[in-house]
DNA sequence: TTGTATGCGTTATCAG
DNA sequence: CTGATAACGCATACAA
């Protein structure tokens, strides 16, 4: 039970611990024979270092955290192995960060930064906007993923990188017009976010009144907070209310590709047909919803460009090559077999 | 830049460290006034305490691990969220570390229970059985969840819970002979594969010798150990190459319902209506499955139960109050759309 | 109830 | 190239 410290493998190799370091941690400054016979005796022993003593001790820990806000969101999962990549590709430690949905990112953070050393952080997904100065009390660079600061207030301050979502919503929004749509239901996220969801609601409101169509409130569909938003379950329920309460469209735009696939789920258990009967499109561009039957309409985010982007854009923070930056890219419409032309 | 210790919390308050210390961990020898005023402090000067340092000097750290190899398994996200759950209600803390394919998960448990001083850890999915002899050297007690390993000499040496793979993956296999099917192709993981994937294939082979059935080799497909196994994109891939073959059947069974989903994605594109050409079962009982169209008929495995029983099974043996354990569960057959009896 | 001193396991800074 | 030794930031036994 009892474990081997890096004493007790001086003792037994016969030599100081600093050597022993000095093996470890690859250091130049050590005969290669005394490191060998030294990384032997730890194999036999099963020594293992101490990473909360070496974090302590190290000023120099050349890691960056991921810290992500979703986990089982499926668009998540095409970044992280870009960030894995890139990292590595740094020679940089990668430290993957659960948030829970009720944490406080900023927090989280704070905390890692200081038992990790971080160099610099990612935070993917999240972000209320609210803990808005919590964001200047850490300390290291950082890098906002998949978010969208609502307001110019925050223009200058913060670097992120994150589609073009109002642009894209105005897209997708613009191009069920173009199909033949005008009653158009959008399911949304819950009725206070402000972030992504807020933006891409926009670009539906904008999209309905450049072609004078008003804008109906029946039609704008919220999910309780409660409910593990932009999921599946949610598409299905808000899709379910939408039937119940006999709202009258040809079509429904759901702000996440998860939601998208609730929502045809939710028509054909009602007994319509997609997209004969009803038109759906999605938003993220993710694997599922290429796969889905019928494929869903989306928009594509460029999930690999912008993970790739935002580790760029951490390292030049790092580095001191560039102030703060906000990269905002442009999405792809992806047609799939669930929108309709209508007449 | 600098951080703030516990040293300068107790010089700006004029109080001993240990009494600082004893306000952050709510500690009961300590006068209520001097904590608020401590803390009052702590708040103002955005202290955080290190937990490397804390790490380091505790023995007793009151947390759990779990080790998640496959984090985009979606299977895994229901059982995660019961994890957090039970180990909370117990006061204890999760610590969740994800394990890359390419990674030794028992090296992550070993550096993972110096650095956090673990009471116990789940191993969540892995384990291509090799490695065996590193469990042994796990100082802390630990249980493997969701996974099978196979060989009685394990029997009685490693506590773990599971579903009856064999016996399920018969059910399944059964439940389509009777449905009329004889041809029945089945999409598997890796050739190399001695855990699940073996055990889910034997159930196979069973329940076509229990019916006289001859077992047909270019029937039983095996993935490519590079790509992503289990995932929609192989299942998607080895129907390509079963149409592509021409092999005869009528009937194919997935062992997991992403690669069943993009096995009916694959049957569409090629022009086949699932389940009028051809029948799909899936294995798991994912969210996804019940969602997709056709629903996926599919095994359920109790993910919530299996979960719970884990952590109850991993506090038994920390309270010593059992040896090791095997918990083999049943699943549930689960009939949806993508099945269809013949003649 | 509070403060002081010690050590947790490492790495870094020195002399040798 | 190598070996003492001083931190790193905190918790705890012990003394007050």
């Amino acid at each position: 039970m009892e474990s081997i410290t890096i004493k007790d493998v001086a003792r037994i190799c016969g030599v100081g611990v600093s050597t022993v370091s000095r093996a470890i941690n690859n250091h130049p400054d050590i005969n290669p024979e005394t490191k060998e016979m030294i990384m032997q005796v730890i194999k036999e022993n099963h020594y293992v270092p101490n990473n909360s003593a070496r974090n302590l001790k190290r000023s120099d820990a050349r890691a960056i955290a991921i810290l992500i806000k979703g986990i089982s969101n499926p668009f998540f999962n095409s970044m992280i192995k870009v960030f894995e990549e890139e990292i590595q590709k740094k020679k940089y430690t990668l430290v993957l960060q659960h948030v829970d949905e009720w944490q406080d990112e900023t927090e989280v953070a704070l905390e890692l930064e200081k038992e990790k050393r971080l160099r610099g952080i990612v935070f993917l997904g999240g972000f209320a906007s609210h803990s808005e100065d919590q964001l200047k009390k850490i300390p290291v660079p950082f890098v906002l993923s998949t978010v969208s600061l609502l307001g110019e207030e925050y223009k200058n301050d913060y670097s992120f990188v994150s589609v073009n979502d109002v642009e894209e919503s105005f897209r997708m929004t613009d191009y069920l017009i173009r199909q033949g749509h005008e009653k158009i239901a959008i399911l949304c996220s819950s009725e206070n976010d402000v972030s992504i969801g807020a933006l891409r609601l926009a670009g539906y409101k904008k999209a309905l009144e450049s072609h004078r169509i008003p804008v109906e409130e029946s039609r704008i569909r919220h999910m309780d907070p409660e409910v593990d938003t932009y999921s599946i379950k949610s598409g299905y329920k808000l899709t379910r209310e939408l039937l119940d309460e006999g709202v009258d469209c040809t079509a429904i735009f759901a702000l996440s590709d998860s939601m998208a696939i609730g929502a045809v789920r939710a028509l054909i258990d009602a007994g319509k047909k997609v997209p004969e009967d009803i038109s759906v499109a999605g938003f993220d561009g993710t694997e599922m919803a290429a796969y889905y039957n019928p494929a869903i309409t989306t928009i594509r985010q460029p999930a690999e460009i912008m993970a790739k982007e935002t580790i760029k854009l951490l390292f030049d923070s790092i580095k001191k090559k560039t102030k703060v930056q906000q990269l905002i890219f442009d999405g792809e419409l992806v047609p799939g077999e669930s929108v309709k032309k209508r007449k």
